[in-house]
DNA sequence: CGAAGGCTTGAGACCGCTCAAGACCCGTGG
DNA sequence: CCACGGGTCTTGAGCGGTCTCAAGCCTTCG
């Protein structure tokens, strides 16, 4: 693999590869590619076939299906240590989603073929996949849950209560447009619903900047 | 197990167990459990600590997240060959759908520990599981693109052109509500967006039987 | 044949969407 | 460092699709 040799020692210590022994992990790297993304470059379009597995290094890559007049709905907003690419895993599929790095980002992208041929030689790497693969249904379900059964003011709600804080302050990681769409919201419902909450004395807004002044009160909207 | 002979050989020759040998075959009868579902019984409920993996033998199974007033959001319908409870794959984590039961139902559960020495032991097996989960995830991201992008009566019709037909009648599998409730609506919108079909001479109701009189022009609707 | 549950139909309200315009923010280049 | 400009966000007004509540009907099954 084109691999710079600190990449992979930065690798070896990663939860997907550090259950492995070193041969393993050697072989590994020599089948995967290392991938790099600039800002808003694409990874794969829905209707190709990317026909490739891909972990996430560092950076963000954005899943989301485009819609009529430039929209989109966003599925997933994918972190450092996430496996997606899984319709590589089923044959003659075709990407259902667009990927989108929303920054500069690394990658690792397997070929479906191998990760079948990895599973049999590396046991630790399919427990992994397996592992990664359960997180994103059960995260999947969840965002069904709330989009389903929350109004827009709760969702919001319960998305900020998610974001690390520091302080009592957080920051919005993505364009407003982008996590709204991913609420299931419009950008303007989005908006008032962030000023009700203001309004409210829960929080306050500037720009991507929110203050949560009472964590209880918004955790007690979700009931 | 307490598995039946003639269960164990209809078993054999399913698609999850019949690229691997006859020993790791009986190993993996041996560690899994064969249960039996009446109908309506509940296989697991948001909340518990079910720890196991199933395999769905016969039947079918509704995976929901229980709501107020005894309403429900439905996630999944799951048929024969189907895998779920992922969260046995996750060490401490809950059940966060309720598994119910729609009618008599078979099932082949795996303590999630033995799922992953099964994993070392039974590449193909591991294979199975990963091509199965990647299906899960690409359903669960084409039900949200509907839910998200379609208008209701454009979410029933893909739902009737999904249904096997024989000659140009199809029949609703599941009580209309829980289908609505798949689709994220309300029972009511759900039978008045049919009679609307209805009244636009694309279909015929009565009861749960449903003739499809023109699939063209019902496909044209989803655009 | 009767009862219970599921489905349909109607009326009305409301939440979130659409369309439109203006304000703000931030990165860029001078 | 500042001014500019484009893109992003906010705010307003009005609409409409879906939900809610309430009866009545139909089917099914005991």
């Amino acid at each position: 693999m084109n691999m710079p040799k600190d990449v992979q020692h930065k690798l070896a210590t990663h939860p997907l590869f550090d259950g492995m022994g070193r041969s393993q992990q050697n072989w590994l790297f020599t089948v995967g590619e290392s991938i790099s993304l600039a800002k808003h470059e694409y990874l794969f379009r829905r209707g190709e076939q990317s026909g490739r597995l891909y972990v996430l290094l560092s950076g963000h890559i954005k899943l989301s299906i485009p819609a009529e007049r430039g929209q989109e709905k966003v599925l997933e907003f994918l972190s450092p240590g996430d496996v997606f690419g899984e319709s590589a895993l089923l044959t003659n599929h075709l990407a259902i989603t667009d990927a989108q790095a929303l920054g500069p980002s690394e990658l690792l992208a397997f070929q479906g073929k191998d990760v079948m041929v990895a599973v049999t030689r590396v046991p630790s790497f399919a427990q992994q996949i397996l592992t990664n693969l359960s997180q994103r249904v059960e995260t999947l379900f969840r965002d069904m849950e709330s989009t389903s059964l929350l109004s827009a003011a709760q969702r919001v709600a319960e998305y900020l209560l998610r974001q690390p804080r520091v302080g009592n302050q957080a920051k919005l990681p993505f364009h407003k447009r982008a996590i709204a769409s991913k609420l299931g919201l419009q950008p303007e419902t989005f908006s008032r619903s962030l000023q009700q909450l203001a309004a409210d004395g829960l929080i306050s807004v500037r720009g991507a900047r929110v203050v949560i002044h009472d964590a209880d009160k918004l955790q007690a909207m979700l009931v």
